[in-house]
RNA sequence: GUGGUCGUAGCUCAAUGGUAGAGCACCGCGCUGUGGUCGCGGUUGCACGGGUUCGAUUCCCGUCGAUCACCCCA
């Protein structure tokens, strides 16, 4: 070990060899909404408890196990953000986001997320999100819109082994009534303890257990598609046509659940195969009831947040390389100090005219800043002594073909932007 | 939170109850005004703490971290 702090458990650094992949993804993930309207919002990455816990659900694993609650001086309880959507429609409500325009409002994200989970490969403590909500308009359009955008983000990094599950959850008429429905059959079944618990206070969880006792057990559960009011029914088939409509291939899967308890309705999941247990890279679905659980006027809405770290762990699993960190233009090459100054004051004016550059530091030998402007990956070298200083040149040289020519040094700049265009 | 596997150099990996080595990388020299190739030389390490032992990198325990699965989800 180097050094004898290290990165908190469950987080790691982003460094410089990765970091343009990861910008790149956001970036990608963020221009499809720019194009369809969406406007960016940062919010703080804590906030009230309560937030937390009336937004997400107090049943949730997700407040009721994995919250990183924050120790402070006053009396009021802060959490760390779990998730992205609570807090957008928060300050959405504060600043009457829905008050000023047309409804829906549609608002971007990107940013880091906390819970305290045992860390796996695709799993950390911080992780980050880039997510989408539209506010305030019940359109099955809308919900399709989103999973477009999403579809076509994913698309543009060049993935294409993911797949899109899609399931309804009914809304506040007919969710009801299944769930005492399905409650009464797990009621019947041989479970352990946990998921007891869990069958009482969200037993649609139960469906989609891993476990190979728990899933022989739910053969012939009643199932939600057979409990849709009719509402909710044609919605859904509405947001199925429109999606096959705009080519995007989805798969129906009735016992897709998700662990929020604010979705109604359209719910989905776009998962990936090569990430191992963690194969969800994106979720979301429609919240028809959050606003008015913290608080709000009613705002059916419906958004959804895709996961960087694991988008960036798809890429890798499908072999895609975006490019890598990109390297100065030219890289100047002092010989004594005299041209050191000389060739600082070069840089400057080169960077300050357009031009990527940068410098041999720390007093090193002619063969060990060659050296260094060749690691550089930088196109061309600026090589100047006293010999060149005396006439006012440099000699400019190509590192691809070994080149040089001298360049007068007042001529320099402009034939470095003819050559570099 | 539960269970399994693992932790030796910057990286990939060896060996060993008597305090460690290779390849690559890095630095220097050959070439004192020129990188990439080549030759020669050199630098860097037993995750942390405790126990057993004459002696522990090796055996045992704990901590930390990684990893896989469960749980959960992005």
């Amino acid at each position: 070990m180097s050094s004898s702090f290290q990165a908190p458990k469950g987080t790691y650094d982003i460094l410089p060899a990765t970091a343009p992949t990861v910008l790149a993804v956001r970036e990608a993930i963020a221009a499809p909404l720019r194009r369809a309207g969406y406007g960016y919002i940062e919010t703080p990455v804590f906030e009230d408890v309560k937030l937390f816990s009336r937004g997400v659900g107090e049943s949730t694993d997700i407040v009721s196990k994995e919250m990183f609650t924050l120790t402070k001086r006053s009396d009021e309880d802060l959490a760390l953000r779990p998730e992205g959507t609570a807090s957008v429609l928060r300050a959405t409500l504060e600043a009457n986001l829905h008050r000023i325009g047309n409804l829906p409002v549609k608002l971007w994200y990107s940013g880091s997320q906390y819970r305290y989970e045992r860390p796996q490969k695709g799993r950390y403590r911080q992780f980050w999100q880039v997510g989408a909500e539209a506010i305030g308009a019940e359109d099955p359009a809308l919900d399709a819109e989103l999973i477009i955008l999403a579809n076509d983000a994913y698309r543009s990094l060049g993935l294409r082994e993911f797949r899109i599950l899609l399931n309804s959850l009914g809304d506040k008429q007919c969710r009801p009534v299944y769930r005492a429905a399905l409650q009464e059959f797990l009621a019947g079944l041989d479970l352990d303890a946990d998921t007891v618990r869990r069958a009482e206070l969200n037993p649609l969880r139960v469906l989609d257990d891993k476990r190979p006792e728990v899933q022989k057990q739910l053969v012939g559960a009643p199932m939600l598609v057979d409990y849709l009011c009719e509402d909710c029914k044609a919605y859904h088939e509405q947001v199925r046509s429109i999606l096959t409509d705009a080519g995007v291939a989805f798969e129906d899967d009735p016992k897709l659940v998700r662990g929020l308890d604010y979705y109604t309705r359209t719910t989905f999941e776009f998962v990936h195969d090569g990430l191992g247990a963690q194969s969800a890279v994106g979720g979301g679905g429609r919240y028809d009831g959050l606003s008015e659980m913290i608080g709000g006027p009613a705002l059916p809405s419906v958004g959804w947040a895709l996961g960087v770290d694991r988008t960036v762990l798809a890429l890798e699993a499908e072999g895609i390389e975006l490019p890598g960190p990109a390297a100065s233009d030219v890289f100047a090459v002092p010989l004594g100090e005299q041209a050191r100054g000389v060739l600082f004051r070069t840089v400057t004016e080169l960077r300050r005219a357009g031009v990527s550059a940068d410098i041999a530091y720390g007093g090193k030998g002619l063969k060990a800043a060659m050296k260094a402007a060749d690691r550089s990956g930088a196109r061309y070298a600026l090589v100047a002594g006293e010999r060149d200083l005396a006439e006012n040149l440099v000699q400019l040289k190509d590192l691809t073909t070994g080149d040089q020519t001298p360049v007068a040094l007042d001529a320099l700049v402009t034939t470095l932007k003819e050559k570099l265009s």
